[in-house]
DNA sequence: GCTATCGTCGTAAACGTTTACGGAATGGAG
DNA sequence: CTCCATTCCGTAAACGTTTACGACGATAGC
């Protein structure tokens, strides 16, 4: 069961019974092939633990997912991103540990606590904050980390993140050759990067298509059902409404189209509706489909291991030891939710 | 940092430390103080690799889900359910982690490969089929597991479930109130137990109201939104189609939604919608609200985790050795999908 | 024939912790 | 004062693995 017995079931010893097993080159091939044969057929592997404490390393990486997930934002768009990293370091034997924090606990914390006891060999943030005392902590402990969304200074770790620009750019374009002109924007709290950088680029991008900047069109509401339908409900009773919307979070259009339809209103038809999220299997369903863009979340995922493992020391010689930083674009899709002209 | 460094700069063997760290009882009360106070402030915590090693134990219980999760589940459900596990074994020491597998993979050569590497303590496993394999494998190796959902068997492992038959007669006795006769259920693969167990209690109910039981109205389909698109196009393509439809799983309720839109079919007026499924906050804001079910999965995970850890020999002490399995119930909360007369 | 090199393998230390065992000090009973 | 029980603590072994070090034989170079 252990490496011993398999060594003296062998009659070898248990060093060389190591070797074998771990590819090292100071080995006979022949007794290389016994060795595997041996393990394979008594159903040997390796104890994580022994192994673990002998060379510094538990072989798990930690995603840290810090909001209310199921409340409050896209369960959709983590599950997706967790099975693309997974499946990447699955390939080298690394496990993924999803902490999913309870709503009071303060993230940085947890993030010590986790670097302290040495639960895990790197972190994986995501939803980041501006600002986020976080990535101070683990750069200055020199814990190799990766974010989900990149930082306005960018910063020196690997990160993965999208082009906000040229999403808001696509949306605003199609939504000014429709003719719109009072262009609404509803995010969550700019005090995340998603939603900060979308309003960045929502500002740059009006302006560059010389419509004005109404602030009273910036709404922020939470991402959820709830969150939309409120905002929806504070445009309507405007004295002058906005004829189209867009909605970062595609949760908060569920809501907007609930309250329109209240009205009496209809999506596509009374107020464009487009949603600057990923796409998912709910959004051609609504009634209208919804316009929003589609993004290879599970390739991303893949990525943004990758990019970990090449911050990390003992992964230098498969991945060279480059900073990666990415920024994914993604494609509208049009459908009928935000289709018509206006004026 | 390791407590050989703690012990020497508190001139305490490494032994007393230790002890007075796990709280045995044989040590002075003040040295206890001195060793606690010391460990807070130099930020020591024990090493989990050299603390598995030792006592043959990660602190790691395995949840897998098996099918593929974001394109065919209920996202929700599981990030809720999981959340209730951690939060309960978190006051263990015990960290949960999440195998999400590549669709194409063995279930039972992942449990295999978990339990002989020995990558976690116990195991949790979801959507078990009848005569699912798994189960007879931990159990012939004495292997520590739960399940969400039982077996037809029963089994002599712990586990939590749904109590379907008073969800459904709740959900039958709704819609015969209103006259409806002809009801049809949607559900997923009846080789999954929930699945299986709904067909079971939708029968049931429909005999103990003197329905006749159509088989022609047990559609089996995806359990995402386009397999209830396809299935409420079957419906409508009947000659006599059903006045009301279940569905289990509030996804296909989206399609289903689309596709009556597209035939110019209200829900709630023209065909009665229900859903078996846990209420999500989606629900309330469709158009029309949907009737479904109220669950408290959080508390529901808290209590799977009790179960496993009442199993589990190390935890006797504290939680005896019962062999926990229970069935929970759901309320039916009414909205506007299916409350309307017929006939 | 002596030495150097190479290929292969065994030995033992080390990782950080827990715990069985035994010892020292103390106190009380006789 | 002796003896025993109790309280507290130090010592060292053990968990399963990896790896530095050295050893051994064989081969080659001179």
């Amino acid at each position: 069961m252990g490496i011993k017995e398999l060594a003296r079931h062998l009659n070898i010893s248990i060093g060389t019974v190591s070797r074998a097993l771990n590819g090292h080159p100071e080995v006979n091939a022949e007794t290389r092939k016994r060795v595997l044969e041996a393990a394979a057929a008594l159903g040997y592997a390796p104890d994580q633990a022994g192994r673990s404490l002998r060379q510094g390393t538990l072989n798990v990486v930690a995603l840290l997912l810090s909001t209310d997930l199921t409340s409050k934002t896209d369960t959709m768009f983590f599950m997706e991103l967790s099975r693309g990293i997974q499946d990447q370091f699955a390939e080298h034997g690394l496990d993924l540990v999803i902490h999913l924090n309870k709503p009071g606990m303060d993230m940085l914390d947890r993030v010590k606590r986790i670097v302290e006891r040495r639960q895990a060999d790197a972190l994986i943030l995501a939803e980041t904050r501006d600002d986020d005392p976080r990535l101070d902590y683990l750069a200055g402990r020199g814990f190799p980390f990766a974010t989900m969304g990149r930082s306005w200074s960018g910063g020196s770790h690997p990160w993965m993140d999208l082009d906000f620009d040229s999403a808001m750019r696509a949306a605003i374009d199609r939504l000014a050759g429709f003719g719109h002109r009072r262009v609404a924007l509803v995010t969550g709290d700019p005090g995340y990067m998603l939603d900060s950088m979308l309003r960045d680029a929502y500002r740059r991008e009006l302006a560059g298509h010389d419509l004005a900047v109404d602030e009273a069109l910036m709404i922020k509401a939470d991402t959820h059902e709830e969150g939309g339908y409120r905002a929806m409900t504070d445009f309507l009773a405007m004295s002058a409404p906005p004829t189209a919307v867009i909605f970062p979070h595609y949760r908060a259009v569920v809501g907007a189209y609930a309250c329109l339809a209240e009205a009496g209103l209809q999506p596509g038809r009374d107020v464009a509706i487009l949603s600057c999220s990923a796409d998912t299997t709910i959004a051609q369903f609504m009634a209208p489909p919804l316009t929003c863009f589609r993004l290879d979340l599970y390739g991303l995922g893949g990525r943004l291991a990758q990019a970990l493992l090449a911050s990390m020391p003992r992964f230098a010689e498969s991945y060279g030891s480059a900073l990666v930083q990415e920024i994914w674009p993604w494609e509208l899709i049009g459908r009928d939710s935000d289709g018509f002209r206006v004026g």
